[in-house]
DNA sequence: CAGATATTTTAGTTACATCTAAAATGTAGC
DNA sequence: GCTACATTTTAGATGTAACTAAAATATCTG
């Protein structure tokens, strides 16, 4: 476990990100597509910076690229995500850090999508 | 274990302090006279950051305030926290992340004081 | 090749963490 | 009260993490 690994697991964005695909791989897009406050590029962004920290793992299949976690790189603090994740009070608790920790220009929200579009 | 647990020992700074503080209780003042890069007004806020945090607890004893770490609150953490602290090149590492995580006005390093002054 | 889709990269914006220097607060002793 | 020492708090500086929008890249399909 390093240094690095606490940084990059800091970020309540990449603590988000990394619980989407604890369980199963998802493709960029699929993991935009959960998060409805921010952009692709941003989620792209994220997701090479918790690749770099070693955090997740990356599979190319045609124009996708699917991400999974590398559980055994959290070592013992797989578990204590697992656990937070687990609190029942945890979205609310993220989206407070979330817009704490909120950089660069407003958003716009993403309008949220019909159901079955 | 909280999430604000993680983002405050995320600090190198703090993670420096928080080691200080361990095994033995010491005073704001040992706490800066053992850092030579950094004022006393900083680590005085780092610690405060760390007792918001339940990372610490202090004890005021005339006019000094001894700090200690609550090891319970950091959970499976404080292991994984040891056993960094314990790296050969931990100290490199740390180093490396207080330059990379600098903020604010240029420092004027501290002279280091002569032997048994 | 052109067009559609998926993703990454770049250029620019913004808020805040981390710092310094100095002023303020608190405590002890004369 | 005054002085000395220990610490906290304030006001201001600075660098960068986290974002957006848009351009670039890559892949598939007809």
């Amino acid at each position: 476990m390093q240094s690095s690994t606490i940084a990059a697991i800091a970020s309540p964005r990449r603590q988000e990100i990394l619980r989407l695909v604890w369980d199963e791989e998802r493709s960029a897009g699929a993991i935009h597509r959960a998060l409805d406050d921010v952009t692709f590029g941003a989620v792209s962004l994220q997701l090479k910076a918790l690749q770099d920290a070693g955090l997740v793992e990356a599979r190319a299949e045609g124009r996708f690229r699917f991400y999974r976690a590398r559980r055994d790189a959290l070592g013992p603090m797989g578990p204590v995500l697992r656990r937070m994740w687990d609190d029942a009070l945890w979205r609310l608790k993220l989206a407070a850090e979330l817009e704490q920790t909120r950089r660069g220009p407003k958003r716009r929200r993403k309008p949220a999508r019909k159901r079955g579009s």
